[in-house]
RNA sequence: GGGCCGGUAGCUCAGUUGGUUAGAGCACACCCUUGAUAAGGGUGGGGUCGAAAGUUCGAGUCUUUCUCGGCCCA
């Protein structure tokens, strides 16, 4: 009987979520209503944001950090969405490129098929193909996330317009003149005429013969230098004709010491690190000599030294120059740097405005770049030069050395680094250095720190390399006039050559006669057409401009590019060359990064430690949502922590959360109805609902102060612990009497159910953006016509709900129930009392405190059966609980002597 | 090996210009409730702030070294 006279919560919103199951329905259904169609038709005309989509690498299922990188891209976007701009969001990818390449390679190997033996245009095709096919698997994972976005017109590097817009690009490097042609070692089989990538290397044991060579100091700050001589230890005596510099550690300690025995050394002074002096007196058989001076190697600074073959035409000075990678491991402490036959050597010699030359051909002979040794192959030149140093007194010692060597897997052949002609971007001929480090000024970095990181990366980086001798790209537009040697530079063939990918795409490059690029203008028989393509960073730096500048639909520059911190090196970083090159400003406004996922306990994710998960497994036992609230909860700033536990906790409250909509939804029987906030009229209602308003108003501010800072972690934190502190532990717990108790038609009650509307419809709309699907859920439910809650705004909230007077009051009165609690709790424990309906309290309270009970019934907010106030001269609160004593309402389980006023029979 | 970033309760995070016994939510323990019920309420126990040294009247907050981890480079 009692039963019927209370209004129990009722609704269909189920506790159990059930996304995995639940969350593809909702998929089906923003399908069915074309949500991205819709989402643009709502804000046609208003302020655009647009996050450019960084291109995934179409290759192989996602991992977590792409699913991170996705799940925040699509928080913003549709935080901005709700925030009433045109939030634009077209996913790409990028396409081209060796790990493709390789696949393919890969299959060809399985099937027995030799990759020489297929025209190149079949094989683009075949790259192309799988291309498509991860496309088509990404896409569905992504859109399974709940990222929304414009799915069905992405972009891609490998579309024909990318291909033809990426040579316009190239074009007006050339055209400015700051694209040259430089040299640049890569490692080079002199069996197969071929460089060859990293992955196609092995390293077996190789002989090699070793040497002790000395260079003669021409002029030094240590006076004690001069006339002594440095010593290098080199495997490669070969490399030493192309020496061009010598290298040291400014932190390591150096000697110099003076030869006693007979031989070309006698009596001669020479250089050799402090720590490496036993082992080249043990190689060099040094019987006797004297130490004469020690110093630290950053004294070397500006010593210049002659070559080895200073009296055979070696004619230039050969500079000291302060260099990380000199170690103490091997050598001398010295080593002798040849641009053209080392990575480590071309970067410190570029860095020094010594650039490397040809100096060696493709057959592995010296070409005429190198005196006296023209025509001979480096891999014969080992004794020659050993024997040229020894006439010069300049060798101390040889011997050989077994050691770990790169080889190529197909031949064997030992390889070398060969430099070989490369296309570079100058970062100072055209003050490309310069234009970036202004654009980085100007652009707003989430976390700040990210502007450091990317500003010394441009400060320090060597010209840009863009060509690679592979297949699968974009091809460099480059034809050199046969006589004169000279680049052709010329809009009308860029364009042409532009205008013929866009209908066909660039394979043509490889299969059809060069004059069809060339047009009427110029003859193909006077040109070297090239067959390098364009270095794959190149394609994606370039997305602004046939992503952001061809679309109508999006802006430029971008409001926004969000990646993992990688990208400082990466996307972000040539996409600010590209631009900075192109159109002298950065194509972004924004850079927000974010760290790495890491495991539990925050090391690396991989395979051998078996802390890897995958997105799917995810999706299957949790859900979207709760990915989605992983990604909102943590801290991108740094690195990102996971682990099944973590996500317990995070799904925990998730059902936090799901239990307050659905206290929500019960107690307004899935009747939602939208309030006008501003025609709420405030002073008519209970203290209470004031109050609870106040709180709304104020944790908006906090919403938006958080969404303006990008925070979500601590945005998602102040929604929580309002659903939990505020809401599930305070009001509702007090509200509870009046929906279930009090007549339907109650003022008390009525302004009880406005407020459950109000803060339903807020909560539904501050969560949206990351509980997606769940929001989408309940909207569904509540809202009858209308499509979509993604469709709605961030509700504004009137100025009249601010209350900082009555908000003063109340923490006062939350200090008050706090006491009582306490007390409340003492009689629990002695087990003279079991709910707080069984309490009645004696609250003694001085005249001060007592102010703050003015229209306020404390036995509501403590839920007990009754409060008595009584007199007291201390500001101290001293609560008493009593059993409460006479006989329990059956409706409202209140216990009174009296009968139950609201519930009499 | 180098550069940069980071290490606050079991977990996710707060800790303003160095200043009283270091905070929140979750988790955990105990109790209550059985009219949010595979829910809800109350109370409580957990950190000395990665380690050490230093500056200071005083340091999670500044300096140095070490250590662990991450990214990039070699």
């Amino acid at each position: 009987m009692s039963k019927s006279q209370i209004n129990l919560p009722k609704t269909a919103f189920s506790m159990k979520a059930n996304l995995p199951t639940r969350e593809p329905e909702i998929l089906k259904l923003w399908q069915n209503i074309n949500l991205y169609d819709e989402l643009r038709k709502s804000r046609k005309g208003e302020e655009k944001f647009v996050l450019h989509d960084g291109p995934p690498y179409a290759n192989g299922n996602i991992h977590m950090g792409t699913a991170l990188n996705k799940i925040l891209k699509d928080i913003i976007v549709r935080f901005h969405q709700m925030d009433g701009k045109d939030s634009v969001y077209v996913p790409g990818w990028d396409c081209h490129g060796l790990p493709i390449e390789w696949k393919i390679e890969e299959q060809y190997k399985k099937n027995k098929k030799n990759k020489n033996e297929v025209p190149i245009v079949e094989f683009r095709k075949e790259c192309r193909a799988f291309a498509e096919k991860w496309i088509d698997i990404h896409k569905v994972q992504f859109k399974r996330l709940g990222v929304v976005g414009d799915w069905d017109n992405y972009y891609s590097t490998m579309s024909f317009d990318a291909e033809a817009q990426i040579v316009r690009e190239l074009g007006k490097f050339l055209k400015e003149g700051s694209l040259y042609r430089g040299f640049k070692p890569v490692l080079w089989s002199t069996v197969e005429k071929t460089a060859l990538a990293d992955a196609e290397v092995e390293y077996q044991d190789h002989r090699s013969d070793t040497i002790y060579a000395s260079f003669s100091v021409k002029s030094s700050n240590i006076k004690e230098l001069n006339d002594s001589e440095i010593v290098i230890w080199t495997t490669t005596p070969w490399t030493i004709p192309a020496n061009k510099a010598l290298a040291y550690n400014e932190s390591l300690d150096y000697l110099l010491i003076e030869v006693n025995d007979d031989g070309d050394f006698k009596n001669k002074k020479i250089v050799i690190a402090d720590a490496l002096i036993d082992t080249v007196v043990k190689d060099a058989k040094i019987q006797s000599f004297k130490k004469l001076k020690t110093f630290k190697g950053k004294d070397f600074k500006g010593t210049i030294c002659n070559h080895p073959f200073l009296k055979l035409g070696y004619e230039y000075d050969i500079p000291m120059l302060e260099a990380r990678f000199v170690t103490t491991e091997q050598g001398t402490g010295i080593v002798h740097c040849a641009p053209s036959h080392g990575p480590d050597d071309f970067n410190l010699c570029m860095n020094n405005g010594i650039k490397a030359i040809e100096t060696v051909d493709g057959d592995g002979r010296y070409t005429k770049n190198v005196a006296l040794f023209e025509g001979t192959h480096i891999f014969k030149s080992n004794l020659i030069v050993i024997e040229k140093l020894k006439d010069q007194k300049k060798l101390l010692s040889s011997g050989e050395l077994v050691h770990s060597y790169p080889h190529s897997w197909r031949s064997k052949a030992p390889l070398v680094h060969r430099a070989t002609p490369q296309w570079f971007i100058s970062m100072d001929s055209h003050k490309l250095r310069n234009k970036a480090l202004k654009a980085i000024d100007e652009t707003t970095f989430y976390p700040s720190k990210g502007k450091e990181r990317l500003k010394s990366m441009i400060e320090t980086r060597p010209d840009w390399c863009v060509s690679r001798q592979r297949v699968w790209g974009v091809p460099l537009p480059i034809f050199i006039n046969k006589k004169t040697g000279e680049i052709l530079v010329d809009d009308e063939v860029f364009d042409n050559i532009a205008n013929i990918y866009e209908k066909e795409g660039s394979d043509c490059w490889f299969s059809d006669d060069p004059q069809k690029f060339l047009g009427k203008k110029y003859k193909a028989e006077d040109f070297e057409k090239l067959s390098d393509i364009v270095e794959v960073w190149f394609d994606s730096g370039s997305t602004h401009t046939f992503v952001l500048e061809k679309r109508k639909d999006l802006k430029w520059p971008a409001s926004m590019y969000l990646e993992g911190s990688d990208q400082h090196r990466g996307w972000f970083h040539s996409s600010l060359l590209e631009s900075c090159g192109t159109r002298d400003r950065a194509p972004f406004e924004a850079i927000l990064s974010h760290g790495f996922v890491v495991d539990g306990k925050g090391l690396k994710m991989s395979k051998s430690l078996g802390n890897v998960i995958a997105p799917e497994d995810i999706l299957k036992k949790y859900g979207a949502d709760i990915l989605r609230i992983w990604v909102a909860s943590s801290n991108y700033a740094e690195d990102l922590r996971i682990d099944y536990s973590i996500l317990d906790q995070h799904a925990e409250s998730y059902r936090k959360i799901r239990n307050t909509f659905r206290y929500l939804l019960g107690n307004l029987n899935d009747n939602f109805e939208q309030i006008d906030l501003e025609k709420i009229e405030i002073k008519n209602l209970p203290e209470l609902e004031q109050f609870m308003l106040h709180k709304i108003y104020n944790l908006n501010s906090k919403f938006n102060k958080y969404f303006k800072d990008y925070d979500f972690h601590n945005l998602y934190k102040e929604l929580l612990n309002f659903c939990t502190v505020d809401l599930s532990a305070f009001y509702f717990d007090i509200r509870k009497d009046t929906l279930y108790c009090d007549p339907i038609n109650s003022e008390k009650r009525k302004s009880t159910l406005i407020l459950l509307n109000v803060i339903l419809n807020s909560l539904l709309r501050w969560f949206a953006p990351i509980l997606s699907f769940t929001t989408e859920e309940i909207y569904q439910l509540i809202s009858k016509n209308k499509k979509s809650i993604h469709l709605e705004n961030f509700l504004n909230f009137p100025e009249k709900f601010n209350n900082s007077k009555l908000n003063s009051k109340w923490e006062q009165l939350i200090k008050i129930r706090d006491i009582c609690n306490l007390s409340i709790e003492q009689k629990r424990a002695s087990k003279d009392i079991g709910s707080s309906l069984e309490a009645a309290l004696i609250v003694k309270l001085n005249n001060d405190n007592q102010k703050f009970l003015t229209n306020i019934d404390l036995s509501e907010l403590c839920i007990t059966s009754s409060v008595k106030i009584e007199n007291s001269d201390t500001n101290e609160i001293i609560v008493e609980t009593m059993k409460a004593i006479g006989e329990k309402c059956p409706v409202c389980w209140k216990i009174s002597s009296a009968p139950c006023e609201r519930h009499k029979f």
